[in-house]
DNA sequence: GGAGAAGTGTGTCATAAGTCACATAACTTT
DNA sequence: AAAGTTATGTGACTTATGACACACTTCTCC
């Protein structure tokens, strides 16, 4: 399989680019180049420009900020298939964190100003994106204020079940992260993580979650 | 002035075409209708088809929806110059409340076919939406969380600010509507308006809230 | 292998805000 | 004007969660 085509798949897995048709992706898909990155190389920083949109290939890639004290949060983990920056590449904004590569990674890019060129080409795929952003916009505004006044539980097994999506029903996560994430203080975190663990939903380690019981963490995810 | 000049005025005034260029502004008015609706006449509600965008020439438009209980809450006032139905107009999608004449009215109406058949005529056009759209998911997804973090006295100086800022000094509207607006209980609004009326910062009717100090108020609103 | 750092577990306390209960005040309807 | 209805004011109680304090464990690095 192309490389071009290997990248069609990855962004048709996207809904930003779901609903784009066979022949669409494809002459997008023709515009992307590829880039290697060696374990712990820096792909962007906070604050540069976001002119182009990524795919990971292979290898991972860390979605890290620094907090205010210095410390360093990791906010995302990026694996193989993975699509990231599509925001960043329709509206060309700064980035708002970095991203280094936590192996050696081969990824695909789509750059900006290549991107912008295709839809000015094809107003009708800028429809079908408008529309998705439209549904984005709509989604965040119902989800975010309901989400935020759901208490803790429901949000942090939200999350977990999130994660766990993305990786399997071992999260690698210390509480301290997930308390950033679901906007807790660590401490509660730990004790909603040990109530469940004493329930057989879950288990605890050192930085890991073993999720056992994802039929009920789901379940409280969707407030009963 | 015409009436496809003044609804480019208020289109101009919306920051999701603010930074249209002139020449553009005027093609997009130019595919404006106008609608007179009677008191209390309606609109759309809520399930209906998002197919057009709209604009106050004159009257008020109350934006309400029926709550679980069976009661109506009015959830937002639309006066001369305000524009509503943005993100349907782009998406389609169906309508998420009522709209109602809350006085005999005239609007701008710009269907959603005749704005579509545009972007696709005027790529450029579309591509800044698209860049407007994005900073909108951008500022929702960080404002969101922040905001509904706050303590209730910040989310409720801000909702105060929005609608002192539409309708003047004296907001009418009932403690209880403000609570499910800021997601806080009637009670906890009251008390917090109290603790204000005590502070000169504002004062108190039935149905009614006279904004007498903005300026501690969006200090407030500004978290200190 | 010892020292320190980072992550985790748990108790105690303070506080913001929800809930319930009821009183009062202001409009509406008949 | 009497009665009902809606909006507001307020006290008492409960609860969730943040804050602090500190013990304990596991990893890392010299």
């Amino acid at each position: 399989m192309s490389k071009q085509a290997e990248f069609a798949v990855i962004l048709k897995m996207n809904p930003m680019f779901a609903d784009l048709g066979a022949d669409e992706l494809q002459r997008l898909s023709n515009l992307c180049h590829t880039q290697h990155l060696a374990n712990g190389e820096v792909l962007f920083q906070k604050g540069d420009a976001g002119d182009a949109l990524f795919g990971v290939r292979r290898g991972q890639i860390r979605i890290e900020t620094g907090a205010s004290d210095g410390s360093r949060l990791t906010l995302n983990f990026m694996g193989p298939g993975d699509l990231f920056g599509e925001v960043a590449v329709l509206d060309g904004q700064s980035r708002t964190a970095d991203a280094t590569a936590g192996e050696a990674s081969e990824l695909f890019v789509l750059r900006r100003e290549d991107f912008l060129a295709f839809l000015e080409r094809e107003p009708k795929v800028a429809i079908k994106l408008i529309a998705l952003l439209c549904q984005r916009i709509r989604w965040q505004s119902e989800r975010m204020e309901e989400s935020m006044l759901q208490p803790l539980p429901v949000r942090l097994a939200r999350r977990l079940c999130a994660l766990a999506a993305d990786f399997g029903s071992e999260v690698h996560i210390s509480q301290e992260q997930l308390g950033v994430f679901v906007g807790a203080a660590r401490e509660s975190v730990n004790r909603q993580l040990q109530a469940w663990r004493k329930d057989a939903i879950l288990d605890l380690q050192r930085g890991r979650i073993l999720l056992k019981n994802m039929t009920r963490l789901t379940s409280i995810a969707r407030n009963e």
